[in-house]
DNA sequence: GACAGGCATTAACATTTGTTAGGGCTGCTT
DNA sequence: AAGCAGCCCTAACAAATGTTAATGCCTGTC
């Protein structure tokens, strides 16, 4: 059941049994979430932390005119709310953008890990610093790089976070997001988020079509996007 | 000597002084870097994370065309790289924007503290926490706010921040960033970096010269910013 | 089958942002 | 004093991006 999480949380140091067995006991109930349905609310305090075991969710914040700014998209494997275990105090929602199982656990007994486990407590710590790193990228990607190269940065992003998890079929992958979602995660009208995946299709780096991306020429997309995963910490090593 | 760590850590949980005495002995030596040092080079696998005693410092990336993104500022009491800790490579660099005053904080020993001081490993791991959410922010502030809102987002945020450390002055505080630099930050052109600050300085609420922001209406700016303080989790609260 | 709603797409036009080029100021060096 | 470099600022124009509106294509409902 946890398998996605071993996988993420395995990319970047060995895992125990013993350790997986701390993270499964932290685990209490699981639920099921429909597509457009709130995670969790911007403002709450929750006292567990939740782990996406098959889904895409996002993070997000909505401004006083309306505008929605996804922060970042979860995948399969991550906690989307492990940071609320030390801040508390959720600054922002996170929704379901397409049908999410997703299981909890609770604060205390994580902290029950950082108190006897100091290995697996690293390896969180690691999981949300590489959130971090994520957002790192993405604040370049919305500086400095044309949106075109911000967009195939994305997909590059996506599509090796899912093959770590497994949620890759060859080269391709489900991305169910509308053009007006994915426009909230660029920072673009609907309309130029329109031209600017017209743009990268007649490239001809990539086929995207019925929410399912396929990769035609990796080489050339990880040239437009100046994709280089180190900032994914993906090799495997003492942490 | 290490005060200004003491108060950037201490403002979300108490800080015991064994806890500070554990700290203080992680600690190795100490060096000064001038105005445009590199701190720490992108692509190195530091042994040491760096706390910035005094100064201000960023972390940046550069793209191929040149381009040179900001992606965080760092002020007294911050480590620039206590993530280098657990994602081993620096995947970006970090410069220095005015004389630092820095001191090293050996990984052997940060590593201890996670095997023996779960407590103060929390608020290590909040530290990193609050950077991202602070990264958050910025990507909201790029992707949906006007750049005269962003720009207020950051004057109300580096307020904020460097008042914790108590490196303000009334409702001023030193600012040493070009225009140049700052464009950095937002991800502008100079030349319409100059129109923005422009722009924010029309209105009234800020006073800019002499690398001096002082703020003279707190309330109208933070309107203008829509900002909200939660995200840098500033209540004492255990952790 | 008629219809409504959501989504992708395009066009025309408005606004924002970038580019290129200079001018003026300051502080430093020669 | 002359010259130079860095920085702030502005103008004129070019390119990117947003806004508004309309069209067509699905799909699910009645």
């Amino acid at each position: 059941m946890l398998e996605s999480l071993y996988l993420n949380l395995g990319q970047h140091d060995a895992l125990s049994d013993a350790e997986k067995a701390l993270l499964a006991g932290a685990m209490t109930f699981e639920r099921h979430f429909a597509t457009g349905q709130d995670i969790v609310a911007s403002g709450s305090r929750p006292t567990y932390s939740t782990l996406i075991l098959d889904g895409l969710a996002a993070r997000y914040k909505v401004l006083e005119n309306g505008g929605r700014q996804f922060t970042s998209l979860q995948v399969s494997g991550d906690f989307v709310d492990l940071h609320a275990f030390l801040l508390k105090t959720m600054d922002h929602g996170i929704v379901a953008l397409s049908p999410c199982h997703v299981m909890f656990a609770d604060h205390s007994r994580l902290r029950t890990i950082t108190e006897q486990a100091p290995h697996l407590t690293r390896l969180l710590w690691l999981d949300t610093l590489v959130d971090g790193a994520i957002h790192r990228e993405w604040i370049v990607a919305m500086g400095r790089r044309s949106k075109t190269s911000h967009l195939a940065h994305l997909v590059c992003e996506l599509f090796v976070r899912l093959q770590v998890v497994q949620r890759t079929n060859g080269m391709s992958f489900h991305l169910p997001l509308s053009q007006a979602e994915l426009a909230d995660v660029l920072g673009l009208s609907v309309v130029h988020m329109n031209r600017v995946i017209g743009a990268l299709r007649k490239v001809g780096v990539v086929n995207w079509a019925n929410h399912t991306v396929t990769i035609l020429d990796w080489h050339r997309l990880q040239e437009i996007a100046e994709f280089d995963p180190t900032y994914l910490s993906m090799m495997r090593e003492p942490r």
